[in-house]
DNA sequence: AGAGGATGCGCC
DNA sequence: AAAGGGCGCATCCTCT
């Protein structure tokens, strides 16, 4: 038997179906912080609408269904306009579902629990269940680990009773409302009270949590958070504007140019086998054709690359078109009604960057797609705001790295790779390195940030260059390979202990940051993001407090542009997020884009600035170009 | 049938 | 001692 204590439960739970008595439940409402959620149909917010509303405020609860939830909404776009503190779980989500329902727009920040629960600690808490491995930020296991460990149970109870609806068969949270209101309201009011004892803990845990000296508190991060909910929320609702016309075009194009691979390959082959299969082409390739094995039984590109047998490289056009053809059909099936796509953007994962589904994202760049991004509206046009080297800008900044320092503040067309090649190689101040020179520095550059150890070094040159080009290499960098040895492990050898004397400071940066997340668990990023690590993943704390930071600071960008220009006509919007790349659509008008840029950088706050790149076109994404604004007339 | 693992690929 | 970092998606295949 377990005791619950009677803060861990609401002391007043009401499920209200009509109006009779619902005025005495609004007035238990009225008080502090707003829990809400809502239940919906499903969980597309294009198409899907909310089926209940459940709210919570003090020791309330209260769930709104049926004849109630009109009235309840009502009061909700009340408690909005005379902007009462409103806590959710997951809030965009629910935010799209109220308005599209209801029509109700929040246009201050929201407090969110999911939020907060990912900036406390990315790797979320245990599931009372499996707590050894299975981890997660789902509101029914937060309120298991910090309310009471009856939550889930709750929750398990409620699911039993959509089964005993529905079946087994389907993912049954999408049913949710088949359930007898009963079931809904006792535990479904709960979700909205846990979510306001979360928030209650974690406001007061993201107040103290203690930060090293110099870096920014972690509310301040929250805070930025919470502004960015907003401004992602009227991204995803705006959405992006496609040429179908063109997108059927290119569909079809690319549809024959797989049909024709395929037919090519069936006949090579000798008979037809689906060649999305690697089973059935393990067996063409090894038992029948007898190719060498040169990775195992890996088909990956780089494998096929070094069988050079004409049907390995027909299998690599084929990958790419089948890809086009199946990744361009999700995004038709993805368009509404006016032919806008939605993408959906997780606000928080574990490095603090964002990512997104049903969008552009992992799209071939090369694959001309980018062309059916149109401006919505005539008259408007596309701009793209790129940060520029952004994270190796950070990898300065941290390290203290005199050359990459003094590169960035003084040249404006800094080439940090070739950079680090005049360094590796030893070149005199004037001499600039040659090709292949530029091209190890850009290989150690990416090394460098991603932690790659000796074997990545190694496969990588591999891929990349030729074993004389790598005995080349060897050479200039004062070792003269043996005929028995690996140039390109000998390469890679070399080239790691040029970049650790070249850049000295960087290296010790990297070891420190490795050290220091083995005492504290996590890595602590420019704007104050903690990412826990494991002591085993401690290698990635160095990638983790680059990359975070400069996800941060394009979120920080996007917040600043929101704020400043968003809140008003909506002429300008930023449409799409691609890590460091801001997309938006604008009128135009340079003035604009000086200032949305100038929101974009910042060239004070850290040893080198971080500055954006303009491009845009009036046509389409892709074929964008070079901006460069007018000077600003100066002041006498 | 549906879930989930394995594999492979693309983006930053 | 080992490890290029981060992500999402399509497809096939195995298990239940």
């Amino acid at each position: 038997m377990r005791i619950v204590y009677a803060s861990e439960l609401p002391r007043y739970q009401y499920i209200v179906r009509g109006t009779d008595g619902i005025q005495e439940v609004f007035d238990r409402l009225e008080h502090g912080a707003l829990g809400v959620d809502t239940e919906t149909t499903g969980f597309d917010w294009t198409v899907d609408r909310v089926g209940a509303l459940c709210l919570a405020a003090g020791d309330t609860s209260a769930f709104f269904v049926k004849n109630a939830l009109g009235r309840a909404a009502k009061w909700l776009a009340n408690q909005i306009k005379r902007r009462r503190r409103l806590v959710f779980h997951n809030g965009k989500f629910d935010m799209h579902m109220i308005r599209e329902t209801f029509g109700i727009h929040i246009a201050y920040p929201v407090h969110d629990t999911l939020v907060m629960s990912r900036l406390l600690d990315n790797r979320g808490v245990p599931k009372e269940r499996f707590p050894f491995w299975s981890f997660n930020h789902e509101l029914d296991t937060l309120a298991n680990f910090y309310v009471h460990m009856d939550a889930s149970d709750a929750h398990t109870e409620l699911i039993d009773a959509i089964r005993d609806v529905v079946g087994r068969r389907k993912n049954q949270l999408a049913d949710w409302l088949v359930a007898p209101v009963r079931v809904q309201g006792k535990y479904g009011g709960r979700d909205p009270w846990y979510t306001l004892r979360l928030y209650d803990m974690f406001i007061s845990m993201i107040q103290h949590w203690p930060q090293p000296d110099g870096y920014p508190k972690l509310m301040e991060l929250y805070h930025n958070e919470r502004w960015l909910m907003l401004a992602l929320r009227d991204m995803e609702e705006r959405g992006v504007k496609l040429d179908q016309e063109f997108l059927h075009r290119w569909l079809a194009k690319a549809k024959r140019r797989t049909d024709k691979l395929t037919d090519k390959m069936n006949r090579r082959a000798g008979y037809d086998l689906n060649w999305n299969s690697n089973p059935q082409i393990r067996e063409l390739f090894w038992e029948e054709l007898e190719l060498e094995q040169v990775d195992g039984e890996k088909l990956n590109k780089k494998v096929l690359l070094r069988l050079d047998h004409p049907l390995a490289t027909l299998l690599l056009q084929r990958r790419k078109h089948s890809k086009m053809v199946s990744s361009g059909r999700a995004l038709l099936t993805n368009l509404d009604s006016r032919g806008h796509l939605h993408s959906h953007y997780n606000q928080n994962v574990d490095t603090g960057r964002m990512s997104a589904t049903k969008g552009f994202h992992q799209f071939a760049r090369d694959s001309g797609v980018r062309k059916a991004v149109v401006p919505s509206k005539k008259g408007l046009v596309l701009r793209s705001a790129d940060y520029s080297q952004v994270e190796m800008r950070f990898a300065a900044h941290f390290s203290g790295e005199e050359t990459l320092i003094n590169g960035f503040n003084n040249d404006p067309k800094f080439d940090t790779h070739a950079a680090l090649a005049k360094r590796m190689f030893g070149l005199r101040r004037k001499r600039e390195p040659s090709h292949g020179q530029r091209d190890r520095g850009k290989t150690m550059n990416f090394a460098m940030l991603y932690g790659a150890g000796e074997d990545a070094v190694t496969s990588q040159l591999i891929d990349k260059i030729s074993a004389e080009e790598a005995r080349q290499s060897c050479i200039e960098l004062g070792h003269i390979p043996s005929r028995s040895e690996s140039p390109f492990r000998s390469l890679a050898k070399l080239l790691r202990d040029a970049v650790r004397s070249s850049y000295p400071r960087m290296w010790s940066f990297t070891k420190e940051e490795e050290e220091l997340t083995k005492v504290f668990g996590y890595v602590v990023d420019a704007y104050g993001y903690h990412r826990w690590l494991d002591e085993n993943e401690a290698y990635k704390a160095m990638n983790s407090k680059v990359q975070g930071s400069a996800a941060h600071k394009a979120k920080e960008g996007m917040v600043n542009v929101y704020r400043e220009l968003q809140m008003g006509t909506g002429q300008i919007a930023i449409i799409m997020q691609v890590h460091d790349d801001i997309v938006y659509e604008g009128d135009g008008d340079p003035e604009i884009d000086r200032r949305v840029i100038a929101l974009l950088e910042d060239r004070k706050n850290f040893s080198v600035p971080i500055t954006a790149d303009l491009k845009g076109s009036d046509k389409n994404w892709q074929d964008k170009e070079s901006i460069t604004l007018p000077k600003k007339r100066r002041l006498a």
